[in-house]
DNA sequence: ATGAAAGCGCTAACAT
DNA sequence: ATGTTAGCGCTTTCAT
């Protein structure tokens, strides 16, 4: 393996010019700059990432924790994933995957702490996380995948915008007619649990149904096919009179539709449903399919991603704070409100 | 950040003794090993990984080359990963993700000539795999979750074990009387690229019908759940007379399984099914909940990691390739062969 | 059983 | 514009 030593030869020059041709950190002259990379390119070299994380006290990686608890993995959870490491990739940097059951970040510490790590990426964010005072008094650098409720915690951080995302889906239903609108949640326990996202979307339900001038109600749900059947029962007794329904729990969602379809129930003559979030292979594949606000996971993950590392590499940092909406994909399952 | 410096000064000994005391390479007297111990408790001291790394030549690091490609990102592929990114944090090493469109893996063997990875773990293994080659020739450990069909390249390997799952979930049928099987595969394209997975499984097909004397047939099937429903026309039009089907396929199996009960054709009293590979949590939430021979992909993704890491640090190896089966879990889809 | 010291490949002052 | 050189924190040979 050629070290950089064997580049300074080659090419006649010294050893620290070979390094600054690389890093563009002093001004060298078109002809040496040239002849170093001439060189680098006969002897195949590859800078030592390890020795350059030595010597500079930086390190390429970044760590993504990635919840694998029994919350059961959906596939937005891997998009965030995928999304985060191309964009490391394209940076010139590298994702570590580190599998965590519990909330406990002391094991990222000290990844940090051996210079194995230049920060952290975290994921399932609660509106109040204790893992970020840990990291912080660490002195890790953190990038959020969703983000907390307090602004002072002013992480970096890309998140789904769910006020929006609601707003959206209501207002193409009210655009088709709907003046009573349902919200199909996850399980009541996600909220006590103050999990940022359905904490999130049914403050944005709430809003969108004011700004609208619509009426509605909300239906918590276990993210179950069963759980979907028995919930659409619920729909009709707890909220009377909805002739729509926005989705953001997937499983639930294709077991209220059979129930649904077996119960005479048709959808979109009689129920509209949107979801948002739902993988558009996925909700293209049901019958009937299924309109949605698209997922940004992958954005959002590559957003996080990106931001995190300009902020280690000391660049300037465009806004903190990304938020993604998600485009309506209009598919079989909405449809003008039914005559009253 | 304390160094091993500031250890050794604590402890009263010299640096090369704390290294040998975290390393074990050479003999200690217990009393010093106390007080180096002792003193890196005190400091809170971690090694410095990049260090490490550097002036050892090795690298705690190995990369997973992760298919991020059209085929569709399935939660199995999600457990591998898991499982491999676990096992390497049990034996002190930590996963890098990969994702890679093609099946390019030059930039891995960048990443390996680097100095930042040890290793390389493969997905989406076919019979002949030419990536093999390329790693082989950059001098590359590699590591396969799947393996290719020649027994020569004898890389360290766990795959799952089709030819026994088969005979599993044929034996478990012909139990309840079926004499006439179907398999629904995944589509022909997966077979002619020489996917390992649909290879095996076509072929251990074949042999469990043979080693119980049973009939059957195979019925390829594009992933979705519609191409699914399609599916079920097929199965009694090219292979009449099936009583029971194994599937590979979760999407297709999810089609056809509503088709049928559309159809007024009764699970498990007029057609059993039995998936093989499918995920618990899912199988158990469909109506009516398949009987699987679950998935060994955690399983499968630890082991790899394991061998790859054990055949990197030089210790003795197990049998290099490892086998998966899974289990019988009988649910509600299987039962005894319809009286004819 | 322990120490001293020469690197591992690179970065970043400090020189010129 | 380019070169010299002292580290970064650790491993490992060679001594004792």
């Amino acid at each position: 393996m050629p070290t950089r030593k064997d580049v300074a030869q080659r090419a006649g020059v010294s050893e620290a010019t070979v390094s600054y041709a690389l890093s563009g950190k002093r001004t060298i002259s078109q002809a040496t700059r040239e002849r170093v990379f001439e060189a680098m390119r006969e002897l195949d070299y590859r800078p030592n990432l390890m020795a350059q994380a030595l010597a500079g006290g930086s390190s390429s990686i970044i760590a993504l924790l990635f919840p694998s608890q029994e919350r059961g993995i959906s596939n937005a959870d891997l998009e965030y994933v995928l999304g985060a490491a191309s964009a490391a990739r394209e940076l010139g940097y590298h994702l570590l995957l580190w599998p965590t059951e519990d909330r406990d970040v002391s094991d990222v510490a000290s990844l940090f702490q051996a210079g194995l790590i230049g920060g952290v990426l975290l994921m399932e964010v609660r509106m109040k996380d204790e893992r970020l005072r840990t990291l912080g008094k660490a002195g890790v650098p953190v990038g959020l995948i969703g983000r907390t409720g307090a602004k002072s915690d002013a992480a970096i951080a890309a998140d789904r915008d769910f006020q929006a995302a609601m707003l959206k889906a209501t207002q193409y239903l009210v655009g088709l007619g709907h003046t009573r609108i349902g919200y199909l949640s996850g399980p009541q326990r996600n909220i006590d649990l103050k999990l940022g996202a359905p904490v999130r979307a049914e403050n944005g339900f709430r809003s969108a149904l004011e700004a609208t001038g619509t009426t509605g109600a909300v239906v918590y749900c276990e993210s179950t096919i069963e759980a979907g059947r028995e919930a659409l029962g619920r729909l009709s007794a707890d909220a009377p009179g909805c002739t729509a329904l926005i989705c953001l729990n997937v499983e639930a969602t294709i077991g209220l539709m059979q129930e649904a379809i077996e119960q005479g129930v048709h959808i979109p003559e009689d129920l509209s449903i949107v979801s948002i979030g739902t993988p558009e292979d996925f909700a293209s594949a049901t019958t009937p399919a299924i309109t949605t606000i698209s997922s940004p996971a992958e954005q959002i993950g590559r957003t996080a991603a990106r931001l995190l590392i300009r902020s280690i590499a000391g660049l300037e940092l465009p806004p903190e704070q990304q938020l993604w909406v998600g485009e309506l994909a209009v598919r079989a399952s909405s449809g003008p409100a039914p005559l009253p």
